[in-house]
DNA sequence: CGTTCAACCTGGGCGC
DNA sequence: TGCGCCCAGGTTGAAC
């Protein structure tokens, strides 16, 4: 689930507990033994009792809290990737089942309680040393925020390789934040083809790939994101996104393109669905065969 | 270097 | 009702 826009709505929504002092974390047992923790359950809750927040990032689709000098070592990040369904949550959690963390914080925080819910478990918590955060969140393991991608940051990492453009979207080392919903989206508006392989795209293509990024995240993050179907993801005080009003071709395998009222596809790249409009994404570099009014 | 596959999980939807 | 299968916003590591 959660894309660059969705972590960002998520990272917004706490970001008011910088501050607050942490009165004491829990892990329910049984709901962290498929989750990733690090360091194990009962150590990070006595590191992190009695700490204090600090700044709240985002990079990429990692939210990273800064944990004021734990008991026995310095600064530290609480490095929190939700991954499929996992949400950072002041309000109440969707289930009480899938609670994979509380901080409780002491009065008077804007809330009482900072949670992370996580329905499948794919997700991770991790409390992360200066070293473990610089390899977690440094630029060796993420590229340039897509929220302000170039066409130049692009040609410099995809330039000359045969991957398909869409798959090389999903890799966060060249860009960071994108996801399987968003990849589709600013491929369509780009009028770029998702198989496209890097090394044929053109100065003009890279330029339209990252304008159309820029501006797709950008939106997706003033309405909070995409929430879809049976849509798990809500906001950090649970309201759906808006976003997905606005897509285009995710999850509209069969249905009109809404620029030419072709029928959008469905391939699989990767192992991953991609969807797209044949009509306005031609597989040819080529002007796009129709122009559209307003974008997203 | 790149692709493919399995694995990590739960749960909703569908066909039978 | 139930069972088996497919699908899902992500990432990683092994095998080829």
């Amino acid at each position: 689930m959660p894309e660059l826009p969705e972590v960002e709505t998520m990272r917004r929504g706490i970001a008011a507990l910088s501050g607050a002092r942490i009165a004491e974390a829990r892990f329910p047992a049984g709901a962290c033994r498929a989750l990733a923790i690090a360091p194990r359950p009962e150590r990070l809750a006595s590191l992190l009792r009695g700490t204090r927040l600090g700044a709240v990032e985002r990079h990429g689709k990692r939210v990273a809290i800064g944990i004021e000098s734990t008991a026995d070592a310095g600064p530290a990040w609480l490095v929190i990737e939700p991954r499929m369904t996992g949400l950072l949550l002041v309000a109440d959690p969707p289930t009480a089942k899938h609670l994979r963390m509380e901080l409780l914080l002491e009065p008077p925080a804007p809330h009482p309680v900072l949670r992370f819910w996580d329905q499948r478990g794919l997700g991770t918590i991790r409390l992360l040393d200066a070293a473990g955060f610089e390899r977690a969140c440094g630029p060796r393991a993420l590229g340039p925020d897509g929220l302000s991608i170039t066409a130049e940051a692009l040609a410099g990492r995809l330039g000359g390789s045969r991957r398909a453009v869409k798959v090389a979207l999903l890799d966060q080392r060249v860009v960071a934040g994108i996801g399987n919903i968003y990849a589709a989206e600013i491929l369509h508006r780009a009028g770029i083809d998702p198989r496209r392989e890097c090394r044929r795209l053109g100065d003009d293509d890279l330029e339209r790939i990252a304008a159309a990024a820029r501006r797709v995240l950008a939106r997706a993050v003033e309405l909070e994101g995409s929430s879809i179907g049976d849509e798990l993801y809500r906001t950090a005080d649970n309201r759906k996104g808006r976003f997905q009003k606005l897509h285009r071709v995710y999850g509209r395998e069969g249905e009109a393109c809404r620029g030419c009222g072709g029928p959008i596809e469905r391939i699989v790249q990767a192992q991953r669905s991609t969807f797209f409009c044949a009509t306005c994404q031609p597989p040819r570099p080529g002007r796009r065969l129709v122009r559209r009014r307003r974008t997203a």
